[in-house]
DNA sequence: CCCAAAGGCCAC
DNA sequence: AAACGTGGCCTTTGGG
């Protein structure tokens, strides 16, 4: 792999340590300086949470690398006004090095202990690591630190992985510093939104007033004058006394129905949903003092990506999105990578074809440029049935016109199935590794599995092993995309930092959703900002593949209000 | 009472 | 419209 230019998350320190350690330890903190080795320097020093910030702001002027786990340290920097430019975090670092078959050899005689445990900064009592704790003896972050050090520099690809871990943990920062900043919210705004869709706010317990017309109309259609249309089965029971034949009350079985109810039924499903998941009652649990501030959790999801908890930032209902505002004064910058997975795929696979497709703007329509396939719908149906291992269907119907003109793209997520049905692992391009089968599935791929006594039978270990293909397929493209966006945030941080440097109202992050960032801004520095976008995404692209050519092109936008992008 | 599964739908 | 990948989270339901 070349790295083109260096990112600033592995730059080496201007001077004095390469590294500090800092460790939470009771009501304070604990901080040792160490060489580039991670061998201690010096004495340890025991501090309270001010004079860590104090401690923390004076060092940081050489850009030195932090060694820590963010989420037990960060908080109480960014709390005290002190950010960092680059950390290492060990728990994120730990979870990649145990996993990936370029590392895992260091740590198999390493009993799992708390740098493998929960993400969750107060995890509850009673789980499965709670048993397994008690019985390890957890090494402080000095000895943890060496062994990774050491895991990272024995392993076939050094390289790789340390821009994993480097950018991991920059998403560790940039995710602590989102959560203290938060996302612009109108509380107002989204009361319109409601109360023009809903009705105004009802008391609780009680159906806002056009919920309840919705409610009656569909139990006058169905005869049903106590149906709970929140009821499966109730639903389901009505609609087929009342002459609708449907297998469920999904929305889509539901559309292909003509009857009277199916139109206020739709309608209360998608209004019902909307006032469970993201109504008043969101509203006053994650809205305060005008931001949403989600819980993040990097590396949550086994392919890389974020995931959260609490809040469900990662699914705000486009209906919604209004109620995103920019403060007065402010910006937002929003912006999305187009078609970035098939991209990915492309630079993965050094396929040139596929990245000629996408050279410009729509990799979609580059295709149907190809000739490959009729129309620009056919060609993302495709696309996506090829990724996500569709094998039926118009979507699967189109992969092998796909797999013709573009072989290599299409043989490499076809290997990483294959690798997949036979129990085998993939790791995506920065060695991000998959989990192995677990449990009674990893039974479906010993040898010798044909039915007998309480063997898996042949059929369901087959089921079984078509599931694994599609994961491991989709594993190495959505995990290697999900490093492309860590590397764009990543850079993104550090020149939205640049631009205001030591000024009291700095552009900064404030939301990240897989391929798509929201930059909150000082209006008069938003083309600034929107420039950082753009660049940060050109340096992802080089950063991960070297000279391939290959874009990826960023649809972005300089708005007042979510909703008004793309 | 708590808890997990099922059904469903939101996001990418 | 697509049944085909990763998640979170809501309500209902039924078990202990």
């Amino acid at each position: 792999m070349k790295v083109a230019q260096p990112l600033e998350v592995l730059r080496a320190p201007t001077a004095g340590a390469a590294q500090y350690i800092i460790e939470r330890r009771g009501d304070g903190f604990v901080l040792r300086a160490a060489d580039g080795a991670g061998r201690p320097v010096g004495s340890e020093e025991r501090l309270g949470a001010a004079e860590l910030a104090e401690r923390v702001r004076t060092l940081e002027s050489a850009h030195p690398r932090w060694v820590w786990d963010t989420q037990q340290v960060y908080p109480a920097l960014l709390s005290a006004g002190v950010r960092v430019r680059r950390a290492h975090d060990l728990r994120l670092a730990r979870a990649v090095l145990r996993r990936s078959e370029l590392t895992a050899a260091s740590f198999t005689d390493v009993p799992l202990d708390d740098w493998d445990g929960t993400p969750d900064p107060a995890p509850q009592a009673g789980g499965l690591f709670e048993l397994q704790r008690e019985t390890a003896a957890t090494a402080g972050p000095v000895d943890e630190l060496a062994r990774q050090l050491v895991a990272i520099i024995g392993c076939a690809a050094p390289s790789r992985i340390r821009l994993l871990l480097a950018l991991e943990s920059a998403g560790a920062l940039a995710a602590a510093e989102m959560a203290w900043d938060g996302l612009p919210w109108s509380a107002p705004e989204h009361d319109r939104i409601l109360t023009d869709l809903a009705g105004p706010r009802p008391p609780d317990g009680v159906r806002p007033q056009r919920v309840e017309v919705l409610v009656t109309r569909i139990r006058d259609e169905l005869h049903a004058p106590r149906l709970n249309p929140d009821s499966a089965p109730d639903l389901l029971r009505s609609l087929r006394l009342a002459g609708v034949a449907v297998e469920s009350t999904r929305s889509s079985a539901l559309q292909q129905v003509d009857h009277p109810v199916i139109a206020p039924l739709l309608q209360y499903k998608k209004l019902a949903r909307l006032l469970a998941a993201n109504g008043w009652h969101w509203l006053d649990t994650w809205v305060a003092d005008g931001r949403f501030r989600p819980d993040y959790l990097v590396g949550g999801v086994v392919t890389g990506r974020w995931a959260t908890r609490g809040g469900g930032a990662l699914q705000l209902p486009k209906q919604i999105r209004g109620a995103v505002v920019a403060d007065p004064g402010w910006r937002l910058v929003v912006a999305d990578a187009a078609q970035l997975e098939p991209r990915v795929l492309a630079a993965l696979a050094g396929d040139h074809a596929l990245a000629d497709a996408g050279r410009g703007r729509d990799l979609y329509e580059g295709i149907v440029a190809t000739g490959a396939v009729p129309d620009r719908a056919s060609a993302k149906y495709g696309v996506l049935g090829a990724l996500y291992g569709a094998t039926s269907g118009p979507g699967g119907r189109l992969v092998p016109r796909l797999s013709h003109r573009f072989p290599k793209a299409l043989g490499l997520v076809e290997q990483a199935a294959r690798t997949g049905e036979r129990g085998g692992v993939v790791s995506t391009l920065l060695g991000r590794t998959a989990p192995p089968p677990q449990g009674v599935h990893a039974a479906a791929f010993r040898p010798g599995i044909e039915p007998s006594g309480d063997d898996i039978p042949a059929q369901r270990a087959r089921s079984i092993a078509r599931d694994r293909g599609r994961f491991t397929r989709n594993f190495i493209v959505q995990g290697s995309a999900a490093e492309w966006a860590l590397c764009w945030l990543a850079d993104l941080r550090t020149r939205l930092a640049a631009i205001a440097p030591d000024t009291a109202e700095q552009p900064h992050l404030v939301y990240f959703l897989h391929d798509e960032v929201i930059v909150h801004t000082p209006a008069h520095l938003a083309q600034q900002a929107a420039q950082a976008v753009e660049q940060a995404a050109v340096t992802a692209g080089r950063t991960l593949f070297g000279h391939f050519p290959i874009d990826f092109p960023l649809d972005t936008a300089i708005v007042d209000r979510y909703s008004d992008a793309g």
